[in-house]
DNA sequence: CTGTTAGCGCCTTCAG
DNA sequence: CTGAAGGCGCTAACAG
């Protein structure tokens, strides 16, 4: 930390431009009104001395580190990425800096992570989507101040932000709904995560909301991978008479396009196939993947102001839902 | 930082535990023998307090963080993302953890940026590919202990960890070559970027070596968005009689495919096309991409290594050169 | 083996 | 407007 072997202190500036550290200080915060001479002295020292405060001694004065945590289950993750630019960019310019905390989808060290990240800083952002509810609010609690990303988490005094998958479920529903679509299949994320309970919901609202719609559920995943892997189930479903697939996100959809045009599938003529997220990658796909947008940017965005403001002993403000905007691509056509 | 309010400190457990600070601090450090009976009342009184020691007076006294800091240009590119993955975990091997900061590309923030993080944490690393050298070589010297990634800096007091961009190209070429191909384009990166000239190194090399080998340059740029741009001022190159394209990256490459695709082009038919990072979704394009593989986790990894050995007072330990793999998949195929 | 005593570098009353 | 003095919480000598 600082400068390498023993660093220029405040003592030596003092000393070097004949003033008390006291008065140093006051230049260096601004603060009082300063001799007009002074402050020029030592400015100068300052910069012949090459001197730059110790952060750790403000921190231990203050109390506080200028640095909050965002702690996550897997960086790789495009949406958390996202987040993590926007956030990390917002708190910057009100001299915040984020440090990093992936558990790797270790569950069960996120509590242990979360709260090892929370004392060393001012503030944490918690990206928790598979930890239980109960476990949560009490973690919730204890490390406050605090923001849940992307996660429900009712009457808990936190403020969360969020993407309203039910609601983004249900649009995307409608979309393939006037696209003649009756009888579609989701492809389902981690059993366990919270986003995809949430997009589940939207399934089933849409069921109920529509009679002659019907939504068959297939076990899936959240990478590439899972897509690939998935097509075979997929055209299982088809057999049965889907017309259209809904992906967990994005990744699952463009694995599984690639699967389905190995194996002689034309999306969208054969099949509809539509996404989640909205990642760079969804419209430069073949055909171009119909996806639902999520502002990751701004999310990070809002996530900082929340948490700027709770460290200022500010309110718990309101939480936030984005509606995600559907981007109507090539993926998904008429049924027929 | 710490706790909310007044946190429980040291002084508080030595005085519940009827013991010194000092004796508290040992048990907490397991440093010398202290007696059992009092590690038990100490242990009891920190659970019933719930304290935990305040980082920053740590911080303070033994002037290091257990912190370092990650600069770079752009949290969103894939390179660095896989970087920041891996060398989060490996620091998180040795409960030290990253921060980031994202200059988000203003190259004339780098070292201000790189300095202020700096300030925060025992070592940083850079990533600066767009630097001029000698300001590089300037900083480096103001920041150590430090690690620079992924770009060449001669004779410099620093470890190296990067990609041999010029072995990579070689290596592709020779791909292509054994394909038959003797007439190449190859779209450039950012002018700037140190790893677009070290794949131009690579490119001159090749044409030298091989007399019938010709490549011509294409300015090109780093993103999906770029590509696809430069599908027509690819095509140019194929009417001069270029049969395969060597794109900067593979997001490059990616935008590329799509817009050909769009056009009729048929790759790898009408047209080789090849990338280089080998990203996640370079397997599941269509036709799948073949590219250059760069172990981005390991070489977080290494970084760390590096950068621990520097923090605990090490040598300047080698830079090392990873030579990136090449992974022929459809998107190459033999000339004609 | 344990307690006392100095600081680590800075900020902030409080006098002057 | 300025300087002196104390303390933020912890650790590292140094005595006992």
């Amino acid at each position: 930390m600082g400068e390498r072997s023993r660093a220029t202190t405040i003592a030596d500036v003092a000393a070097h431009a004949g003033v008390s550290q006291a008065s140093v200080s006051r230049v260096l915060n601004g603060k009082q009104t300063v001799d007009p001479a002074i402050v020029q002295r030592v400015q100068a020292s300052i910069a012949t001395l090459g001197y730059s405060p110790s952060v750790a001694a403000r921190s231990l004065v203050h109390g506080r580190n200028d640095t909050i945590a965002m702690v996550v289950p897997d960086l790789e993750n495009p949406l958390f990425q996202g987040i993590l630019k926007g956030l990390s960019l917002a708190a910057a310019s009100d001299g915040y800096r984020v440090l990093v905390a992936d558990t790797a989808e270790r569950v069960d060290d996120e509590e242990a992570t979360a709260i090892e990240a929370r004392h060393r800083c001012d503030a944490i952002v918690l990206c928790a989507p598979r930890m239980p509810e109960q476990r949560l609010r009490r973690l919730v609690e204890q490390v406050a101040p605090v923001v849940v990303v992307n996660r429900p988490l009712p009457d808990a005094d936190v403020p969360i932000i969020g993407v309203d998958y039910v609601r983004g479920i249900r649009d995307l529903v409608e979309h393939l709904l006037g696209l003649g679509h009756r009888h579609l299949a989701y492809v389902s994320g981690p059993a366990t995560s919270a986003s995809n309970a949430e997009r589940l919901r939207g399934v089933e609202e849409a069921e109920q909301v529509h009679p002659d719609l019907r939504i068959d559920v297939v076990p899936g995943g959240s990478r590439l991978e899972d897509g690939y892997a998935l097509a075979e189930a997929v055209l299982g479903a088809r057999d049965d008479g889907a017309t259209a697939v809904i992906a967990f996100n994005d990744l699952v959809a463009l694995g599984l396009m690639t699967r389905l045009r190995q194996l002689g599938v034309d999306v969208p003529g054969d099949l509809s196939i539509a996404g989640f997220d909205d990642v760079p990658m969804a419209g430069f796909a073949t055909p171009s993947l119909t996806s639902m947008s999520v502002p990751r940017g701004e999310i990070g965005a809002q996530v900082w102001a929340r948490l700027r403001t709770l460290i200022a002993g500010g309110p718990i403000e309101h939480s936030v839902l984005y509606r995600p905007r559907l981007e109507a691509r090539e993926s998904t056509g008429p049924v027929g």
